[in-house]
DNA sequence: CACATACGAAACAGGTCGTATCGTATTGTT
DNA sequence: AACAATACGATACGACCTGTTTCGTATGTG
């Protein structure tokens, strides 16, 4: 127990980003069923063995470079609502938008066997720290206790997936600017009680 | 001249509707990776030859499939901007819906061999009925002529392409009612005069 | 030194895509 | 009735992909 040196010869930690860089960038060229484990190998220059050491399958690799791409940023806290929603959009744009050639990669998160782990790794995290700015408006008195946050932050993550995914046009921010003035003066309402996270 | 009826055997139309039934169902289960043609037509008990007759590749057969399974129906024009895009919503809504376990289907429309049929064939056409809705609005004076329309129709498709496909969670119609209050109350604004379509 | 692990190369079985070929079935035309 | 034209099912095919395994080699620790 002297030491938490692991045994053998450690993991090559730059042989795993060029992996993820090199299948980001393969990803993002021919998208996910176009993607191949071996090429990403042969651009690479290792085995498919470093590979799949690393990731259990193509899905989990896809998973993880997404992940790699996308950033959490920390939580806004200006003070003042329409800014810190603002903020947070912003960060939802910049890691949708990426490079415009990306837009495969983005889409790839949608496979059967991508979006679970994205889920609980990125987008679970992202609301939570959308509640967390909602919240604490209520508590400075800038929206009403019976807000539906979720209504509220599927908006404006809606409006940038469907603008960056579907029609990969980018937004300009004062459109958001407006779109967030319009849900904070008149903000959506919960009808019932229920918690709602999504994704059972 | 004397018949416009085509030659030969004639393609047998309820194979036809068996194939886009048998793979929207395994669609719906496996996902577009996990989807095979030799599977549709094992389930369906015909040979490959059949579907690749009617399809040029699995991405035109999955197109088609969920081409099929959507419909466009009639642009709403009740003579009220809000009735009209709730009828709008409806519609996205109907349309992504479908049935529960359908999910992987409406996913699978972000592959790249799919997106671009159903593009021209489904998402252009709704934007347009949306445009007519919005130009009615503005001609009654029920909202500003330098409104912005697809900022106005790509918040409320987000909201349900991320609601139904990203957090598999329904959308009860009152809070479709409060989104497109906030909306068309406060209308969000044109930048400049260029045109946006999308999907260049 | 021994040990443990990562690495590259290669072979492998199983599945898939999309094409081609065969004989058969079904239609309209002559 | 014979024919041309097409759809159909079955089958085989080459090319590719996935994910596993095996081998010899490289790189670390004690």
């Amino acid at each position: 127990m002297a030491s938490d040196e692991k045994l053998g010869r450690p993991t090559d930690e730059d042989l795993t980003r060029r992996i993820l860089e090199t299948a980001g960038r393969l990803l993002g060229e021919y998208g996910y069923a176009g993607l191949s484990v071996e090429k990403v190998a042969k651009a690479v220059g290792c085995g498919k063995t470093a590979i799949y050491r690393r990731y259990a399958d193509k899905g989990a690799l896809v998973a993880a470079v997404v992940r790699s791409q996308v950033e959490l940023g920390a939580t806004p806290d200006s003070g003042d609502v329409r800014a810190d929603l603002l903020e947070h959009a912003r960060q939802n744009q910049r890691n949708q938008e990426l490079s415009p050639e990306r837009v495969h990669g983005m889409r790839a998160m949608f496979e059967p066997d991508v979006f679970p782990a994205l889920w609980e790794g990125f987008f679970k995290h992202r609301r939570e720290q959308g509640i967390e700015i909602i919240d604490r408006a209520i508590a400075r008195g800038e929206l009403p206790a019976d807000v539906h946050h979720d209504i509220i932050l599927d908006t404006i993550a809606g409006l940038t997936l469907y603008r960056q995914s579907v029609k990969r046009i980018h937004i300009d921010e004062r459109h958001y600017v407006d779109i967030i003035d319009a849900l904070v003066t008149r903000p959506p309402r919960r009808l019932d009680g229920a918690d709602e996270t999504g994704q059972p």
